[in-house]
Order: structure tokens, then sequence, then C-alpha cells
DNA sequence: CGACGTGTTGATCTCTCTCAATTAGAGTGG
DNA sequence: CCACTCTAATTGAGAGAGATCAACACGTCG
């Protein structure tokens, strides 16, 4: 399988790629060991692993989860082309969290001590990796929230509003009707704390009333203010005005 | 208010403190702006707020929270010394979560660039800088698994654990008989996704079970094992080994 | 001394879980 | 082409963990 040099990385023909030097291509590219690609299902890294390198994920849709020992398991979160995977761990130490794929993906792989080459030899690019980083805890925080203190309905509303508004963000064939929804029930049920019944009750109920759509791996939102309504987001950051009683 | 150099910062007494060479030392004093002493429950940043600059949490304990426009309300994680404060936000957009204190709390001040200065001017701090941000996501990961996937009995002990940890390896004086913990119970329950009433029952079951004590603010730990065990935690990152059924 | 914050406990109520069964589609092999 | 198997989605029924409602105790404070 033929590799892409980082000069030609899928990821530029995203909108929210972000334009890099020359330079900074030879550094990626020179920090770059190989790709790998994996179908649906199958395990990038397992809990408990040690010296995991450090990814991007390239192409297709995965997500992190953590486990208890008697099975219960919890995604943490959803990644999409572009994310950064393995800056959890020093180098050396077992994974926190596991990694699998919900679509056929490509990650590129890089050698173990890339995230310091990175800080060492580009300071522009080891900022970017601490606010990608960053960003990535803020989706976490999105979903403690909700799983935290919002109902089943709520939560629901909430997922499908933050994974349309990402997947979007990353079309390119615009108009196509609908965004990529690889996740099954199960998925959403271990990303909400849900139970895969309960999940698929909610989701059934807020289908009925017209609010979303699920056809062929596909979401549609049918109703947007209705499910920003239930989800209870500000618009994009704007501060919450409430009477604090 | 006498304002302490960085090269007599107090969290050098801290025995998870870096060495620091002069010059890091320089650098961090180049961008300190101030300090700021808030008492309990006082508020950092708001949620929402813009231009929230970069902080350090010096001395004392805080926690960061989202709250939804009806009131409910999830804190995300505790803050205790040498914790980083507002790497999230790009400068100019709204914090996406509040920080409060929970004990009189003094926080170091830094310019809004100085995230980037300290990347721009020395790959070292830049690099432990993601790291800590790295580190802070996955303690959000522990109360996501845990406020997802564990039952009440589980959260507290997991989340007793955890902080006795943390405020265990902080502790200069040892031997003193516990750890401080200054939460109320009201801030256990916003911090595990439980109501107050039932925080408080399931504490005082654990509590009558001999396993752990609260007192005068210090919590002790009476049966760490039984405690783990309902926790569920792997031995510091021994993988999960289980019959995969 | 009354107001308030925190902790405690008992009595309901309900949202969500668990258990059970059924349907539909995709893939396999005879 | 048709049984057979698997996975994912679906629906109903009963059970339970945790929420909500209500009181009360205790200490601090203006």
């Amino acid at each position: 399988m033929a590799e892409t040099p980082c000069s030609l990385c899928p990821l530029k023909k995203s909108p929210l790629f972000l334009a890099h030097s020359p330079e900074e291509n030879d550094l990626m590219q020179s920090l770059k060991r190989r790709e790998v690609t994996l179908k649906p299902g199958e395990t990038l890294i397992r809990e408990g692993q040690t010296d995991a390198p450090l990814y991007t994920l390239i192409d297709g849709w995965a997500f992190r989860l953590k486990t208890l020992s008697d099975g219960r398991r919890q995604i943490l979160n959803f990644l999409l082309p572009g994310d950064f995977i393995g800056v959890q761990q020093k180098m050396g130490d077992a994974a926190a969290h596991g990694v699998v794929t919900l679509t056929d993906a490509v990650f590129c792989v890089f050698q173990r001590d890339a995230l310091w080459e990175l800080h060492r030899r580009s300071p522009t690019m080891g900022f970017n990796i601490t606010w990608l980083t960053a960003h990535e805890e803020s989706l976490v925080d999105d979903t403690l929230l909700s799983v935290g203190r919002r109902s089943a309905e709520e939560r629901i509303a909430t997922l499908l509003i933050l994974l349309f508004k990402r997947a979007a963000a990353l079309q390119t064939d615009a108009g196509a009707g609908g965004v990529p929804f690889p996740l099954t029930q199960q998925h959403v049920a271990d990303g909400l704390g849900l139970s895969l019944v309960h999940t698929n009750k909610t989701l059934r109920k807020l289908e009925r009333r017209g609010l979303h759509q699920i056809v062929d791996g596909r979401l549609h939102m049918r109703d947007v203010k209705a499910l920003a309504r239930l989800a209870d987001l500000y618009g994009d950051g704007r501060p919450p005005q409430r009477p604090l009683v």
C-alpha cells in the first residue's frame, strides 16, 4: 500500500486544516514512521498497553474508551479525521484508555518521541498540539456534563447536535443530505452512560417526533431548533444568562 | 500584599514540582502579571466570560464546572496546587467552564499570550504544558467513566481514592492523619452526577462500614482495600485482565 | 435569637435498567 | 435458492437505583 507523503496529506482537503509551511511538512514527514489501516471495530490501542506511539487519524472515525473489569464500558469521545491520539501517555507508561475504530480508518504513526521533537523543532506546532489537546478535553467536558446532569432525551439531543457539527465541518461534499453517522445504538449508549434498550427507545421517540432521522448510516437533522432546546446548548459560547436562584 | 517571586514559588516545596532552570524561572517571572487571592466559594472564572487569562493555582483547592440554564451543574474536576487553568480557551473566546474556589486560594495570573510565549521561548516548558493538559484530560476521563458506568457506591469510593492520592502526593507534613478534604457533600454530588441526598446516604453507608471517615475537613482512609475493590481501579496502569465473555 | 449553610434520615416517585422476545438484514454454506 | 447464523434494531413488562419531597439537627454568625 502506497503511503501518502505529508505534503499530500488527505487532511489538507479538510476545511478545518491549518496551512503548514514547507518546513513544517518536512518536520512531520521526518517524524512519521508509517501508516496503519484498520477495519471497523478493530483495536488500535488496547487499554493498559505500554509504549503506544503517537497517531493521527487521517481518515475514518474511531473512539476512545475505558472499561471496568466486569465489562461495563464508557466511550470517552469520538475521534474524527485530524484528531491526535496518544498525547496522554508519557512514553513508557500504560495507555489509560483504548482506541477502537468505527469505520475503515487510516492512521498515521509517528515515532515515540515525536511529541517532544515537535515541540523542540517547531514551537508553533507544539502550541497547536497543546491547543488541540485542550480542545479534546473540552469535548470530554461536554460529555461529562451530559452524562452527569442531562436526562436521556437531553443527552441524545446533545450528542446528535455536537456530532453533526463536527461531521459537517469536515464535509467537503456539502448538500449530500445529512452527515455520515457510523455509530450503532450500542456506541451511543456507551458514549452517554445509558443502556442499549433505553437508548433505542429514546432515539425512536425523538425520531418519531420528527427531530432527526438516521438512515443508511447518515444522520439527518430535521428540527435543529427543537434538538437545541432539548440540549440546552448556549449558542456557541454565549454566556448563560440565568437567574441564579 | 507581597507577591512571591517565581524563584521562591511555594509550589517548589511540593514533592511533585519539577526543578526549573534559572532561565525558566526568569521566563515565568517575566510572564507573570500578578497574584489573586480568593476566599472559599468565590468565582475565578465565570462561564462564558471572555478573555480570561492563564492562571496557575498556587495554594488552596478549586474546581472547574459547567452549568445548564436551569441550574443543574456538573463539576468537571478538582484543581489542586500546581494545576494550570485556562489552557482551553483560545485567547478571545468565551470560557466553556467556570472556576470556583473550595478554600482560600492563591492564583498566579499570567499575561494573555503567556501560553504562546512559553512555547516559543522554552520548548521544554511547552512540552510540559501539553503533558499537564493531557493529564488533566485523563482526570476527566476517569470521572466520566465513573459517572457513566459506576454505581453511586463505586463512584464515591473512586472519588475518595483518587482525591486522597492527589492530596497525599502534595502533603509535606506526612503523618498528619488523613488529608485535607474541603468539599461539602454538595460538591461530591456535583462532581459525581448524584443528588445531594443520595450522596449523603451513600457516604454514610461507606463510613458506617468503616471504609473511610471525614472529620474536621480531613479525609481518613480506614480500609483502602475495600474502597479499591469497590472502585475497581486496576493498580496504577496494569492492564485489565478479564474473561471477555 | 433568628437566619443560613451543611448534614441526616424517612417516605415516595420515576427514570432508567434488566430481562425477554421478535423482526429485519447481511453473510455463509450446502 | 434456501436454511442457518449473527448483528443491530425494536418493543413490552417488571424491577430497582437513585431522584425528589419533607423534616429536623447542629453550628456559625450578624
